[in-house]
DNA sequence: GGTGCGTGCAAGTGGACACTTGCACGCAGC
DNA sequence: GCTGCGTGCAAGTGTCCACTTGCACGCACC
């Protein structure tokens, strides 16, 4: 209804689906079904439109959150990968221009970076407290254990699309995966039948295995 | 000296920086010293010339490899993700622009996934050796642990200059870090003096880590 | 019923782009 | 000395792009 949130809209799709320089005004008027005159008045100009466009998508954060008392490391941690991991695939497309536009073209996607450094942040804050309680072994390097598990779940999110055969399957069982070799490294006790040994390691389809 | 190949050097480095929207024939002519009509005459069309340069890069592989018979896993790791770490920052900018081309012009980067499959793939058959040889615990799901090691590189390789504080720092170390935790994870047991516990997790540069 | 405001539409401007054509030059080999 | 090849250069074509202008229409509110 409201126009100038249409255009916006539209905006934040076409870009990415087609970049800054594949999101011709005339794309985006055409996405958001308004003349592309309309587009102007609102907005200046394109480099202002998407600016404001993906801001737009890098504001929305990841919601789900780690518990100040962790109880359950393993099942707390399994649930926060997975928000995760759903959180990056469905913007995998927008988060693949941004890193490829953030040298040309920096202050379109200064907040990009945001949402990253957020999740570390908070993960690392949640090893720590771990470490604290005494729940792990010890001597574990706590930003390289956040950095590792929030880099596999970049990358699951990034490329699982491109290239499935080289992540475990099924995606829905990876984040528990992650999480759990994680906790391994840090040496984090597992639950006896929460998550020790997953239930097959040789998943059911084979032939399109990583050899 | 042979301009074929120095328009084609010109274009990969060209679209490096600009992706392929940005590459325009002019840019490309002017990085190679050459006319731009002799762009034309040797390669027909700009993407004929960058789909060609392109492939040049992709098909560069990473050298290094793991051994068959792993005799000191810690350091034969290290040393692996340190050359894949160094391999993939050299290459960030083109690894960012395929990323984001990929869904629009597959065929332009359809080679881009082979050296993340083959290096999985070298790593996957690592894992095997170490739990066939019962090195590891024995219990561990390769492929996952094969994805979560080479997605903390990418990831590492990829966003380190952008936020550099989500990393471990010094970034040097940071091979050895991934390297640790990953084998922990699958239950290999450290060397007494050669990796056990990092000289120092807590680094001389408090200041900017993540908090 | 008149005044704005939001919007559409037609047309156009200047520039960039991919790609073409035609010609001139210089150098290597016969 | 002539030929052919590789290259540069000037010019131009048609398309697309960002962005502008001017006008007309319709709806809301006074």
């Amino acid at each position: 209804m409201d126009t100038r949130e249409t255009i916006l809209d539209a905006a934040a799709r076409v870009f990415s689906q087609h970049g800054f320089r594949g999101s011709t005004t005339r794309r985006i008027a055409e996405a958001a079904s308004v003349n592309e005159v309309t587009v102007f008045r609102y907005f200046g100009s394109k480099a202002a439109l998407l600016q404001e466009a993906v801001k737009g998508i890098n504001a929305s954060s990841a919601g789900n959150s780690l518990p100040k008392d962790p109880v359950d490391p393993p099942v707390e941690l399994t649930r926060w990968c997975e928000s995760l991991v759903e959180h990056l695939t469905l913007r995998q497309s927008v988060i693949r221009k941004c890193m490829s536009e953030l040298e040309e073209r920096p202050e379109l996607a200064a907040r990009a970076t945001d949402a990253p450094k957020r999740a570390t942040s908070e993960l690392c804050a949640y090893f720590r407290r771990l470490k604290a309680r005494g729940q792990t072994s010890g001597d574990f390097d706590a930003p390289a254990a956040a950095a590792m598990l929030i880099g596999a779940i970049f990358h699951d999110a990034m490329g699982r699309r491109m290239m499935p055969e080289i992540f475990p399957r099924p995606a829905r069982n990876a984040p528990r995966r992650y999480a759990d070799l994680i906790l391994r490294a840090i040496g984090v006790g597992q639950k006896p039948g929460a998550a020790a040994k997953p239930p097959s390691a040789r998943r059911p389809n084979p032939s399109t295995a990583v050899k």
